[in-house]
DNA sequence: AATTGTTCGATTTTT
DNA sequence: TCGAACAATT
């Protein structure tokens, strides 16, 4: 008795897809088609007249996967997407403050802060409350106040019991006073506000509780304590939560992710419905085979394990370099192979633990002549000049926009120095107004005529935006502004005007689903941020982090840097915790692979400045050695474009210990020679496995060389 | 107001 | 080592 939209599912998935009107939650493994099943769901939802668009809701993480969904709905059935609640947290939560800012206790006017926005903010309130910036750094700050934002606490409820803390909750409050009266909501507060208003509004809770009949959470593994306590405030009695997850995927603890909401939630609310999706339809056996082991060494997990119906194909192959540059060379070479063979570069990525690690890596590239693309540079609305032109935006949607009116007043240069604006600031915090009020009313001392024509400028641009289109609108504040001109003069100004044109564009392809076109169109600015991704179509080797490739795959990866102190990460081997995220970003990284998959490392790395020597990451130890083929094991290294550039090892001293050498201790197990000095009778430093660096009396620690 | 020097820090990051 | 961010110059 299945129903058509089913015919292709395997029987978890088909089962997910029609489960009934209960709570649910779908461990869905790398590659078991997720997205697929939650798409499913819902278009299932409402084929079968169980509820329709306006009783449900779904949420994501990311604009992209908001789309992704949205698309392959429609492509299912004819909806029209206005009205339906498919988004990001943040996008949801922003549409009902919007729709009840009165309740919400917010201007009709806010807008929202992006983290960029957030510190500029921050560093403002520090300089009001003269707190050093050395002792209280504006991205602690930031981060103290967002983190306590994604717990629910208050600046008010914040428990300081020391002096610094108390700073910082001082820092916390004023914060939250400087953003009323300016009107800006940062991003954790899109949410918190949210929170708070269903909290408080018991005829607004029963209403949306009563609505949303089902409620439909992707990656639930990356929601933190906040948007978990916010899912619950929007679930009523009669709602079903239907969590979409893998907590084997789970690699953003570090800003506040809380796996722990998967347990809790089939706890909280005796969640029967349980389905596993194992089955890849990604990648080849061995690769799947080498993902299950290494995660497999979890301890915390929830259990799961992926299989599939394709063959082992190819084993994972192992380079070791002697040096980075080494490790460079290597994927060049290899890379260059793939194409020949006819792979798309497109279909292949080079995937490295930390963004450092880019830069030799795409300076062999270059040299090699192979196009490439990095993802996660400057977005397009995080560029300056196009922050410059939303910021005179800004100031004309709404007036209290101190930092808008900040970055602007004196971009394009029109006079008005730190002197004036001192002068306004203080005439501002006097009477408790907006810059711009204090600009409005005069007394500026000697630039009072500069800021005088600066705030005609504005009121101008506000009275012709009336009732005119967005993208002439755009274009107005472009050409008044002086932006324009100012890069049309600056040397380096082709690709800013270029950029500027591109919002004009934007401007005009938006299509906003409210009566105030300008307001949504900087909200969604700030939440977009703008595609970093790929131009379809283009063919180009894919440059990422292992962060950054989650829900991607291609046919070829590369996963550089698989060394201790690397991957994982040094900062996070101390913390059980935190190994077993690093585990879970491997497991992540491995799984990216649909056919072929490198697995790279160096015995050397400049990093900070200084060569580091390390040995091979512990991960790879995990992976059973019948998968692994070493393409060099017992290399001659003079086979490999490696030697030309890979500096010649250390000489061994007299006591036989070399730079670089591996070496076995009785108690602290195995390391790398990292250091040394005294010769025969100093000391040797040693980079253990397990034990971290360590400096050594050569003459006493029992040292036993190992080959290599 | 733009240029030049100096310091500091360096895992991962979406909204 | 190297780049950004800030301070100190002219």
């Amino acid at each position: 008795m299945s129903h058509p939209l089913t015919a292709y599912l395997n029987p978890q998935q088909a089962l997910a897809v029609q489960l009934p009107d209960e709570h649910a939650l779908i461990l869905a493994g790398a590659g078991s088609g997720k997205t697929r099943v939650l798409t499913t769901r819902i278009a299932w939802l409402f084929a079968t007249g169980r509820v329709g668009p306006a009783a449900l809701l779904a949420v994501t993480f990311t604009n992209k996967a908001a789309k992704e969904m949205l698309a392959r709905i429609t492509a299912m059935m004819p909806l029209n997407p206005r009205g339906l609640w498919i988004g990001t947290f943040h996008g949801l939560c922003h549409r009902m403050l919007r729709l009840h800012h009165r309740d919400a206790g917010l201007p009709a006017t806010f807008v929202i802060l992006d983290s960029q926005d957030q510190l500029a903010a921050v560093k403002r309130v520090l300089k009001a409350l003269t707190l050093n910036e050395e002792r209280y750094p504006p991205r602690a700050v930031q981060h103290f106040i967002n983190g306590h934002k994604e717990n629910g606490v208050r600046a008010a409820q914040v428990q300081a019991r020391d002096e610094y803390t108390r700073h910082l909750q001082q820092a916390y409050l004023e914060y939250e006073v400087q953003c009323r009266r300016e009107g800006v909501v940062d991003f954790a507060e899109l949410l918190l506000a949210s929170y708070e208003l269903l909290q408080g509004n018991e005829a607004l809770r029963a209403h949306y509780q009563q609505r949303f009949k089902h409620i439909l959470v992707d990656e639930f593994q990356d929601t933190n304590r906040l948007q978990y306590a916010w899912l619950k405030l929007l679930a009523g009695p009669q709602s079903s939560l239907f969590a979409v997850g893998d907590d084997d995927q789970s690699i953003y603890a570090f800003r506040g992710a809380n796996v722990g909401n998967m347990q809790d939630f089939q706890r909280d609310y005796a969640v029967r419905h349980v389905i596993r999706l194992e089955q890849n339809y990604r990648s080849h056996g061995n690769i799947l085979e080498a993902a299950n082991a290494v995660i497999s060494h979890n301890r915390e997990r929830l259990g799961k394990n992926l299989w599939t119906e394709e063959s082992a194909g190819e084993p994972i192959r192992v380079f070791e370099a002697l040096s980075d540059h080494g490790e460079a060379d290597f994927l060049v070479d290899e890379i260059g192979q793939l194409r020949r063979d006819g792979i798309e570069l497109g279909d292949v990525a080079v995937l490295y633990r930390s963004n450092a690690q880019s830069r030799l890596i795409e300076h062999a590239l270059v040299q090699a002549g192979l196009p490439y693309r990095v993802y996660g540079g400057l977005r397009f609305y995080e560029r300056q000049e196009i922050k410059h032109a939303l910021a005179y935006l800004r100031l004309v949607a709404n007036q209290e926009d101190d930092s808008a009116l900040l970055r602007i007043i004196n971009f394009p240069t029109r006079g008005i120095g730190n002197r004036t604006l001192d002068i306004l600031q203080e005439t501002a915090r006097g009477t408790g107004t907006s810059l711009w009020q204090a600009a409005c009313s005069g007394g500026a001392g000697r630039s009072a005529a500069a800021v005088g024509r600066f705030v005609q400028l504005v009121e101008r641009m506000r009275q012709l935006g009336q009732g005119m289109p967005l993208p002439e609108l755009v274009s107005l504040v472009l050409d008044q502004s002086g932006l324009r001109e100012h890069y049309r003069s600056e040397k380096e100004g082709e690709e800013r005007l270029a950029n500027l044109d591109e919002l004009i564009n934007a401007a005009a392809g938006f299509v906003s689903e409210d009566e105030n076109d300008l307001q949504a169109f900087l909200a969604n600015a700030s939440l977009e941020g703008g595609e970093h991704e790929a131009r379809p179509g283009e063919t180009a080797v894919q440059l990422m982090t292992v962060h950054a490739a989650k829900g991607l795959e291609f046919h070829s990866v590369f996963l550089t840097g698989v060394e201790e102190g690397l991957f994982p990460h040094e900062n996070s081997v101390s913390e059980p915790k935190g190994l077993e995220e690093e585990r879970r970003l491997m497991y992540v990284a491995i799984t990216r692979a649909r056919r072929r998959l490198y697995l790279s490392l160096a015995q050397s790395r400049m990093l900070h400045g200084q060569t580091r020597y390390s040995i091979a990451s512990r991960f790879l130890d995990e992976i059973p050695q019948q998968l692994l083929k070493f393409l060099n094991r017992g290399y001659a290294p003079q086979t490999f474009a490696a030697q030309a550039t890979a500096p010649a090892r250390a000489q061994a001293p007299a006591h036989g210990l070399a730079l670089g050498m591996s070496v076995r201790h009785p108690k602290f197990g195995i390391g790398v020679v990292t250091d040394h000095e005294g010769g025969a009778t100093g000391n040797v430093q040693v980079n253990f496995r397990e034990h971290g660096p360590k400096w050594l009396a050569v003459a006493y620690a029992k040292l036993e060389p190992l080959p290599d």
